[in-house]
DNA sequence: GTCTATAAATTGATAGAC
DNA sequence: GTCTATCAATTTATAGAC
C-alpha cells in the first residue's frame, strides 16, 4: 500500500498512537473492575483526561474499544510466554512463565476472569473470541503433552488432551482464588505441583 | 415470638412464598445470563409477568434480591452434595456428586461462573460472600485430604492444602470450559481423571 | 399484592463548533 | 483531535391508587 504523507507530521501520528494506547490501558482497568456490560465509556474517558465524545474518535463504539483490548491483551501473552505453543515441555514451561508474570499484574488477571465469564452467555461481543482462543489453547497444550508422551517425559496412563485441559482449568481456577485473596496462593507454584505427578521430569 | 393471625389465611401466605420462589429462579437466569451488575430487575419481573415495581414488593432493593439467591444456591449445594465438608473421601465424593448434578443445570453453573468473578471486586455486594464461600469450602477440603492421609489414602508426598486448592480450581476451570463448549468437556470424568494421581484408592 | 407514574441518574452514540 | 450539547433509552427506587 502507497501512503501519501500530506502535511501529516510525525508527530501527531505518534501522538494519536500514544493516546489510543492510554485509552487501552484504562479500558482495560475499568473493564476488569467492572465488566464490560457495566464498565462505561465515561468512566474510561475521564481515566485519560477526555470528554466521552472525544474518546469515540479514537474508537468508535464501545465494541471496538473490547475488540482492541482483546488483541492487545493476547499479544502480550504470547510475548510474556515467549514461545509457541504444540512445542513439547517448553510449552508448558512457557505458560509457567506466563503464571508467574501474571502474578505481577493482578489487573490483567482480573480482565481476564471477568470477561471471560462475562463471555459464556452466546451474545457477548468476546464469546466467539474466547471460544476459539481456548480451543486453541487447548489444542495447542494438547499437542505439547503429545511431544512429551513420545520422549518419556509422560508418566504412563495420561492422556495428553486430558492433561491439557487440566492445566489450563487448574490455571483459571486458580487466578479466581487468588483474585478472592491473594495472600493465600501462590498460583505458579500451586501449578507446578498440580503437574509433578503427571511427569517423569522435571520443570 | 407471638403472632396474632388477624384474617390472613395460610393461602395467601403460600401464594406470596410461591412467588418469592418465582422471582428467586427468573432472577438467577438473568444474572447468570447478564451477570448481576447489568441483569435488570425489569426483565426478572417480566418474566414471571409481573411489573417491576409489583417485585420490589418481594425484595426491597437489587441487593436484597442478590442475598436471596445466593443463599438458595448455597442451600440446594449443600442438598445435592449431600454431605458435611471435611469427612474424608466422603467430602470428596460429594463434590463430584454435585459436579455430576451441575451438568444438568447449565444455569446454575454460568451464574456460579459470572458472579465468582463479578465478585472479585472489592466493591461488588457478593464479594465478602465469595470470599467466605471459598474460605469455607477450601478448608473444609484441606480436612478432608488431611483425614484420608491418616487413612493412607492419599499418595505419599501429596500435601491436603494444595490437593483441595487444586481441586476447587480445577472444578471451577471445568465450568468455564464447559460453559464455552459443552460437548468438549466431561467436568466429573475430568475431575476423576485429575484426582487419580493423587490417590490410592477408588472413588 | 400489584399496578401506574414518576423521579433522578446513567448509558452509548451523534451533531456540529473550534 | 477534542469539546459541548443533546438524544433516546435504560436503570433502581419511591409514591400512592386500587
Amino acid at each position: 500500500m502507497t501512503v501519501t504523507q500530506t502535511g501529516r507530521s510525525r508527530g501527531s501520528y505518534a501522538k494519536t498512537a500514544a493516546r489510543r494506547r492510554e485509552i487501552l490501558e484504562a479500558g482495560m482497568d475499568v473493564f476488569a473492575e467492572q465488566g464490560f456490560r457495566s464498565g462505561s465509556l465515561r468512566e474510561v474517558a475521564e481515566r485519560v483526561g477526555m470528554s466521552q465524545a472525544g474518546l469515540l474518535h479514537h474508537f468508535s463504539t464501545k465494541n471496538d474499544l473490547l475488540a482492541a483490548i482483546l488483541d492487545f491483551r493476547d499479544d502480550r501473552d504470547r510475548e510474556e510466554s515467549g514461545i509457541e505453543i504444540g512445542s513439547g515441555i517448553e510449552g508448558i514451561r512457557g505458560l509457567l512463565r506466563l503464571v508467574e508474570h501474571n502474578m505481577r499484574v493482578p489487573g490483567l488477571v482480573e480482565l481476564h476472569c471477568v470477561l471471560s465469564a462475562e463471555a459464556t452467555s452466546p451474545d457477548h461481543p468476546a464469546h466467539e473470541h474466547f471460544v476459539r482462543r481456548y480451543s486453541w489453547l487447548i489444542d495447542g497444550m494438547t499437542v505439547s503433552f503429545e511431544v512429551m508422551a513420545r520422549e518419556g517425559q509422560l508418566v504412563a496412563g495420561v492422556e495428553p488432551a486430558s492433561a491439557a485441559r487440566m492445566l489450563i482449568a487448574m490455571m483459571d481456577g486458580l487466578q479466581l482464588q487468588w483474585l478472592l485473596d491473594r495472600d493465600s496462593v501462590d498460583m505458579a507454584e500451586e501449578t507446578r505441583r498440580s503437574l509433578r505427578p503427571l511427569l517423569t521430569v522435571e520443570l
